[in-house]
DNA sequence: CGATCGTTTGATAATAATTATCGTTCGATA
DNA sequence: TATCGAACGATAATTATTATCAAACGATCG
């Protein structure tokens, strides 16, 4: 993609970060490539341009571009394993910053719709909904 | 909760596990709880009980609970943190499995209904949306 | 353009969470 | 209650991520 180039020295301008070769590069390798990708697959991408970069620079990167809204992260999730005992049907409200979880009730999904969208061969037989956002107490340190 | 203990010997009845005094103990911190805990958290539950029990043995037995059913697991999530470049509202179909992300369209979240049960305070200007449900490999395998 | 200063980088150590290993013990069934 | 396979506990190993810190870089000013 020819502009992502530009669109980050746009984006990083006005977060307010410096902008670096490695950055750039590390930018371009997830928004170029169109998939859910993991540091490791980053960096190996990365290191193609830049042979001799580290990967703990790719994470702060990362990091970093998730922090300040140019990355967004795939399933934002607790540093460690939470369970559930509720096995009724239920959804999730989770905070993308602290990662409090509460139970939300409520019809607000419309199945009609999303099977519409969703692609043949997947089971939604009991669906599992998350909904991220940030909780009130999250939202007022921001 | 009283009927706990009766619930989890029916339960891994129909799945097949053995019962265990330890794995009684664990299956009741949980369920008893109403929350959503760590396993660090379920192990100091379960001590409690049975001070001899083993971390590992809390891990093995909420990673099998989750397998047959017993328990589900908050943001399933794959090991490894995964970034998505695209800005653009959109929501997430994730495997409970193999953890794969597709990207999903469509307007299938009432969010007058939704914003109906969300407690005040709780930021979701940009709701994130993600749905879990079984790829279709994954299915198959079965 | 070159010196300066605060930031970023890369190498590596450290940490945190989770899983594997393996000898011992326990539960279920006969 | 004897037997056998499964589960347990201790601990080592693994994996993902973060912290540390000296060296290199980028931006700004002169």
């Amino acid at each position: 993609m020819r502009s992502t180039h530009r669109q980050f020295r746009e984006l990083a301008a006005k977060r307010g970060l410096a902008v670096t070769h490695q950055r750039q590069v590390v930018y371009e390798a997830v928004v170029a490539s169109h998939g859910h990708y993991s540091p490791e697959d980053i960096y190996a991408a990365v290191r193609r341009r830049i042979p001799s970069v580290s990967l703990a620079t790719v994470y702060n990167n990362l990091r970093l571009f998730i922090e300040c809204g140019l990355l967004r992260e795939v399933t934002p999730h607790a540093t460690t394993l939470r369970v559930d005992g509720n096995l009724q049907p239920h959804h999730h409200l989770v905070c993308l910053r602290c990662k409090s979880v509460q139970d939300i009730e409520g019809e607000f999904i419309n199945f009609k719709q999303l099977s519409r969208h969703v692609p043949d061969g997947f089971d939604l037989t009991q669906p599992l909904v998350e909904v991220f956002g940030l909780c009130r107490l999250c939202r007022a340190k921001k």
